[in-house]
RNA sequence: GCCGACGUAGCUCAGCUGGUAGAGCAGCUCACUCGUAAUGAGCAGGUCGUCCGUUCAAAUCGGAUCGUCGGCUCCA
């Protein structure tokens, strides 16, 4: 048998038989690394310990100091999981289950009845004492036929199905545990005590495949750790999330109000039209320099211009449409605002010296949104986008995504978010226009985002129904990721309003449309950013800036001028003069999240001073001169700065 | 829309197997006039989401409905 040379992370080469396992080499290593090995990594993938090598390999031994040791872990539990379900109720079937999110695992079942807490409860006692079990995991490799048996035998119909979705020429794995077995290509843990400690978390419907017209299914979710330890301190992240919740943060800092009245449709508070309208400004503001102007479209149109757009047939259900004063006059409610710009744009002659033309809108759009999906204040039927459409020359494409980025980084770094990641969405399975335009607009799209400096992933199919998109992905604090900046490329609606430029050459062309929103939905954007930044807003964007503390009653009078002053150059700047200790006043200001109080006694009214304090600080500025304070702030504003003072 | 859970004062929540509601915080009043995250006392506040039903009696049990949450699906 020949040999295989296995290089170690360190450098370190080592000589095997070829077939030898990854446990094998982290055994010749030393026995410590063997004991707490949990899988092994191989070119950035990760491979079961079993799993026996070929080649020459550079391999790294995976514990659960690694991240990925989590996700052995928290797979291995999945099995465990199903294990447990099985002998709890042996009339299940087990369908599948996904670790792909972090830090939380799933796995699906056919039963005749949900579960129900109390369910839940038993099923991770059971897990408990599978764990304590300790049964090794083993793993397989069968024939298709071989498994195909396997699992009829065990009236297993829904992995059947599953096994019939691997591809052809794949190696089929097994995996067992004690008596569970399940059709799985790993990596797994050694043996289930090294699972140190789960928790169930929720359990919710499901569909076999997605499919609502399939089976239904019950999914549970839980989550699992190498120790208690990290366990509590995941539990507590899970509690820390609850409490930055947009939802619960918003009423709490008097931003807006929902209501079972209009289901989805925000009721902004004072405080919450500040936020939003600093948004809006901060957008508005960019606009000249980047080369677009605003304009404002219709909230009602005939059905006829949707028609034209295809988003009468698309959409139909998911808008708001009613009966105009005219017979048989369809009026529909603005979803969007593309087709009102495409029309607008239909309506007058355009040169090619005019182009790109760039036009924002900010309107109130509606949708209506299916009951399920509505959340919060980023799931709305009631919303507004920074939206913006371009027509420009085929050939301005690239340049135009590129100004695009620019001005994204600039939105993005003002507002203190770091590390957009791009992707590029592909042609759907319904589509407008044609597949070769398609292919063109998404290899534009996908150099250009290269092009930019990023890296680009595809998303395979999720391209909008009339062109590819480039989406800005962006990771919060808490690790989740959203979609916030998108650009898309229109092959379709161009066409189907006909609309024309005069070139160069002096005949019409149809101009390249682009779609593309910054901040996306102001109401998805605000309850992200909400939970991102746990309501402790950057300076400029706080409803309330400054609040004025006087100490006592004498000194309230000089509070109110420094607050004057302040709100004279435009700082949202208030007094609390309520006969409450300073310190009570400290703290409600702490809570609702006012970057800057000043206190005002005897020393700061008799040398014109205030003593500053910033938002969770432990102690107090130096005094500072009031003259001083407001020229800063006003500057601190202008600038868009995160900090009242540097 | 589908599956599951939940809905009690402005907020967070208690209220066991049915006997017509309770706390903390917030609010209001009074006293205190205070130096960097909770001064004290008092007052007020709810037809228990809504509707039907069971019962001598329903926040509590059953049904429907609306809403919310967790998922699925969807996302122009």
């Amino acid at each position: 048998m020949s040999g295989l040379t296995v290089t170690l992370p360190d450098g370190k080469t080592l000589e095997l038989e070829s077939g030898a396992t990854v446990l094998e080499v982290a055994e010749r290593i030393g026995p410590g690394l063997a004991r707490a090995a949990l899988a092994g990594r191989i070119g950035g993938k990760l491979v079961d310990l079993r799993q026996p090598l070929s080649g020459d390999v550079e391999l790294e031994i995976v514990t659960a100091r690694d991240p990925a040791g989590g996700e052995v872990i928290r797979h291995s539990a999945e099995h465990v999981m199903a294990d447990a379900v099985k002998r709890l109720f042996p009339s299940a079937q087990v369908d599948a289950g996904r670790s792909d999110h972090a830090e939380k695992f799933q796995y699906d079942f056919l039963v005749d009845e949900p579960f129900t807490p109390e369910d839940l409860e038993r099923i991770e006692k059971e897990m408990d004492s599978i764990l304590a079990e300790d049964a090794r995991f083993e793993r397989q490799v069968l024939s298709r036929q071989e498994a195909a048996d396997l699992f009829r035998s065990m009236g297993e119909e829904l992995k059947l199905s599953r096994l019939a979705d691997i591809p052809e020429d794949d190696v089929i794995t097994v995996f067992r545990h004690g008596d569970f077995v399940d059709l799985c290509r790993g990596p797994h843990v050694q043996h289930a005590g090294q699972i140190g400690a789960v928790k169930l978390l929720e359990s919710s419907g499901t569909y076999f495949r997605g499919d609502e017209s399939g089976p239904k299914l019950q999914r549970i979710y839980g989550t699992a750790f190498a120790s208690r330890k990290e366990l509590k301190a995941h539990l507590h992240r899970i509690e820390e999330a609850r409490k930055r919740d947009h939802r619960r943060v918003g009423v709490e800092l008097g931003l807006f109000h929902m209501d079972a009245l209009a289901p989805g449709s925000p009721f902004y508070l004072p405080k919450g039209m500040v936020l939003y309208n600093s948004l809006v400004r901060f957008i508005q503001d960019l606009y000249p320099r980047y080369g677009y102007r605003e304009i404002q479209t219709p909230q009602l149109f005939r059905s006829d211009v949707f028609k034209t757009s295809g988003h009468y047939e698309k959409f139909h259900d998911d808008m708001y449409w009613f009966e105009g004063s005219d017979e048989g006059e369809e009026l529909g409610v603005k979803a969007m605002n593309c087709p009102g710009h495409c029309h607008l744009f239909s309506t007058t002659k355009h040169s090619y010296r005019e182009l790109p033309i760039r036009w924002a809108e900010f309107s109130r759009l509606h949708r209506n949104e299916r009951s399920g999906t509505l959340n919060g204040i980023t799931r709305v039927r009631s919303f507004a986008q920074d939206d913006a459409h371009i027509f420009c020359e085929p050939e301005q494409i690239p340049e135009e995504i590129e100004s695009f980025f620019r001005m994204t980084s600039e939105v993005y770094t003002t507002l203190g978010l770091e590390g957009l990641e791009m992707a590029v969405s592909t042609r759907p399975e319904k589509f407008l226009g044609e597949p070769s335009d398609w292919d063109q607009a998404e290899k534009t799209l996908i150099a250009s985002v290269e092009g930019a400096g990023f890296s680009c992933r595809i998303k395979p199919g999720d391209g909008a129904f009339y062109g590819p998109k480039v989406e800005a992905d962006f990771r919060d604090v808490l690790g989740r990721a959203w979609t916030l900046a998108t650009i898309q490329v229109d092959v379709g609606m161009p066409g189907r309003f006909g609309l024309r430029y005069v070139g160069r050459d002096g005949e019409l062309h149809q101009p390249a449309m682009l779609h593309r929103a910054v901040l996306g939905s102001l109401e998805r954007f605000i309850g992200i950013y909400i939970e991102h930044t746990g309501g402790d807003f950057p300076f400029w964007l706080s409803p309330i800036q400054v609040l004025a503390l006087p100490i006592a009653d004498r000194h309230a009078p000089r509070a109110r001028e420094i607050r004057a002053a302040l709100v004279s150059v435009g700082v949202r700047a208030e007094v609390d003069d309520r006969s409450e200790t300073l310190g009570f006043r400290i703290r409600d200001a702490e809570k609702q999240k006012i970057p800057l109080t000043l206190v005002i006694g005897d020393e700061e009214v008799e040398r014109g001073t205030v003593s500053p304090r910033l938002r969770k600080s432990k102690q107090a500025m130096d005094a500072m001169s009031a003259e001083a304070l407001v020229s800063a702030l006003r500057e601190a504003n202008a600038e868009r700065r995160p900090k009242p003072l540097a």
